[in-house]
RNA sequence: GGGCUCGUAGCUCAGCUGGAUAGAGCACCUCCCUUCUAAGGAGGCGGUCACAGGUUCGAAUCCUGUCGGGCUCACCA
């Protein structure tokens, strides 16, 4: 039984003795930094079932608490609140009571098992600042679910179908001449990424050219001969014309080689992947069945339907008229398919932007009406854009943040202040540069994730992220530092103890009272799929180091016990500040 | 226009299912390295929580409306 079901416990039990009232629930906060204590109850909501001075019944439940629970040694009342003071013995139990922190907070299990659905970009575009943050989001999501005591598979779809594709494809053939990632040293992304902005190009002068010939503009898109023939590719594509489907997966092998090279340096992965040239034709079946349900309808020109006005929703298409699939018909049949493909999924996360927001709330509903009962546990992790000063990125005026700079840059600056400050000069190469994109990925995760998934970022390149305050090097380096402690206790052969009597410190109790807030926190980003609380919950407690750290000397303390619970006490932060970042896909160094 | 969403300090963000004088970081100003890494610490300046009503003992938080930003309402994905 934890201390605060005891408490709440106790307090009843005062009150029925006290003013024989029952209460429903006691409530309970941490206690202000301004006030003495450790623990708050509120005395207010107990006004209900209780008619009296809210001080007076403060006074009567505080000293009831004193005299029958041994952890509670004082008390005071603030108006309505009652500030407990608890026992360090209590304190002492609870770090003693964890012999290793390593795994602290964790919790195993496989009851439920989530599929977790991140990245899934197009393939005809690098990858920019707005994927890094559906990638980190849906990677951390995953993790933290895992820790949590849920199964987790991370997937992806990926977009490897369409007009799109064929656009680039054709812009190679083109104006390619047989250029490859290897003759061109492009990472293979960037070079059809290159030939996707080629046709755009093209397609523009045609445009023009169409127009100045009398053309309407709006004729001149259709009619565009680029476009008419990457329009015949598709088709040509989708007949499996051997010659077409060749160079497809040729360019094709190469933006995924690159994709994978970006994720390496994100140091994400996949357990699964869907690839959407393999699942486009799925739905149909689904869609025939769902038609003799009377789930969908079917209008006079064979377009097929679901109507979900009775659910303040409109009409929506889920196959088009000449029985070609939609975007809605594919993701239902991918999200079957998945659960067919992994029978223990339980439910099904996928990161996707808030753009879509409308669009998932109806796959919900249709794989709720279609009678799916996973599909009561499926959840959009809804995202806002990333936003420069200047407004949305736009690939075509050249504004998109690309990822691979991205991750470059930021290792420049680290590596810029770790040259400047010059505490790793001994370091070989190898290992500054390894550090060096620890930090710069540290930072870059963490001004990402430690903002709450639904509101939008704005991202100023000017400005760039910072490595000072609430930022993932300022814990990074209290990691490193706890680290260097350690290390010299170790040489200094001093050992942690166990220890039952000791008068802690301020600070000591503080830090205590941080960690042991840990267990929830991750229990609490489970379920509101929110990194940004893991985040936010290790900067306090970091915060709460250093102020320790400055104030109480660790290796320096007076006597063998305190220096003793000092090292376990940095031990056990330095554990659960490794776990937290793990949480968050953030690599701590040793030294920095 | 309908729907969804956001609006907290000059800037970037925390504030859990309503609870004490609204908290951090950056920036600006003071201090602190002969003591365990100063990417740090201690302190100062800075807010009518967009606005107006309402519910409540109590509202940044819940409800309604207004204003402002974003997204969305395709036989595109």
């Amino acid at each position: 039984m934890t201390l605060q079901e005891t408490l709440e416990i106790q307090i009843k039990l005062a009150i029925h003795t006290l003013y024989n009232a029952d209460l429903e629930t006691v409530e309970f906060q941490a206690t202000r930094k301004d006030f003495e204590g450790d623990i708050t109850v509120v005395v207010f909501p107990m006004l209900r079932v209780v008619k009296g001075n809210p001080v007076q019944i403060g006074e009567a439940i505080g000293n009831y608490l004193v005299e029958h629970v041994e952890e509670v040694t004082k008390f005071n009342v603030v108006k309505g609140f009652l500030n407990l003071v608890l026992s360090d013995a209590y304190f002492l139990n609870f770090f003693n009571g964890i012999e290793d922190f390593s795994e602290f907070g964790k919790v195993l299990g496989d009851k439920e098992t989530i599929m977790v659905e991140y990245s899934s970009p197009n393939t005809n575009k690098p990858l920019h600042l707005g994927h890094i943050r559906n990638i980190l989001l849906g990677y951390s999501v995953a993790e933290i679910l895992k820790a949590s005591g849920k199964k987790s598979y991370k997937t992806q779809i990926i977009n490897d179908r369409g007009i799109h594709i064929c656009k680039s494809m054709l812009a190679w053939k083109t104006f390619g001449n047989g250029e490859t990632p290897d003759s061109t040293g492009l990472k293979g992304d960037k070079l059809v990424g290159n030939y996707y902005v080629k046709f755009d190009q093209e397609y523009k002068k045609e445009i023009a050219q169409l127009v100045s010939e009398g053309v309407t503009e709006k004729e001149a898109k259709i009619k565009a001969p680029s476009l008419l023939e990457a329009q015949a590719m598709l088709l040509k594509w989708e007949a499996g014309d051997e010659e077409v489907v060749a160079l497809w997966k040729k360019m094709n092998a190469w933006v995924y080689d690159g994709f994978d090279k970006t994720y390496t340096s994100l140091g994400v992965d996949f357990d699964t992947l869907y690839y959407e040239s393999n699942t486009y034709l799925l739905g149909k079946e689904v869609i025939k069945e769902g038609l003799s349900k009377n789930v969908f309808f079917q209008k006079e020109d064979g377009s097929i339907w679901c109507d979900l006005t009775e659910d303040g929703l409109d009409e929506k298409i889920v196959q088009r008229s000449d029985g070609t699939a939609v975007y809605m018909t594919q993701d239902i049949g991918t999200a079957i398919q998945r659960v067919k493909d992994y029978q223990d999924i339980t439910g099904m996360i996928y990161t996707v932007g808030n753009e879509q927001d409308y669009h998932f709330k109806v796959l919900f509903l249709i794989l709720k009406k279609l009678g799916y009962q996973w599909a009561e546990h499926l959840y959009h992790l809804s995202y806002g854009m990333v936003d420069l000063p200047s407004g949305k990125m736009k690939s075509r005026e050249g504004t998109v943040v690309d990822a691979d700079d991205l991750i470059y840059d930021m290792s420049q600056t680290a590596k810029k202040i770790s040259e400047e400050l010059g505490k790793i000069d001994d370091f070989s190469e190898e290992e500054k540069e390894s550090l060096y994109q620890t930090i710069g990925l540290g930072a870059l995760k963490y001004y990402i994730l430690k903002v709450d998934p639904k509101k939008r970022i704005l991202f100023n390149p000017e400005e760039s992220v910072d490595f000072q305050g609430n930022t993932g090097p300022f814990i990074q380096y209290t990691y490193a530092r706890i680290q260097s402690i350690l290390r010299k206790a170790t040489s200094l052969g001093i050992k942690g103890e166990s220890l039952t009597v000791i008068e802690m410190h301020p600070k000591e109790k503080e830090l205590i009272k941080q960690l042991q807030l840990f267990p929830e926190t991750i229990q609490q980003a489970g379920s509101q799929y929110s990194p940004a609380l893991v985040a936010n919950y290790t900067y306090e407690l970091v915060k709460s180091f250093n102020s320790f750290y400055q104030n109480v000397s660790i290796l320096g303390a007076d006597n063998k016990e305190d220096k003793s619970f000092r090292i376990q006490l940095s031990q056990a932060v330095s554990d659960v500040i490794k776990t937290a970042f793990s949480l968050l896909g953030i690599q701590v160094p040793n030294r920095m």
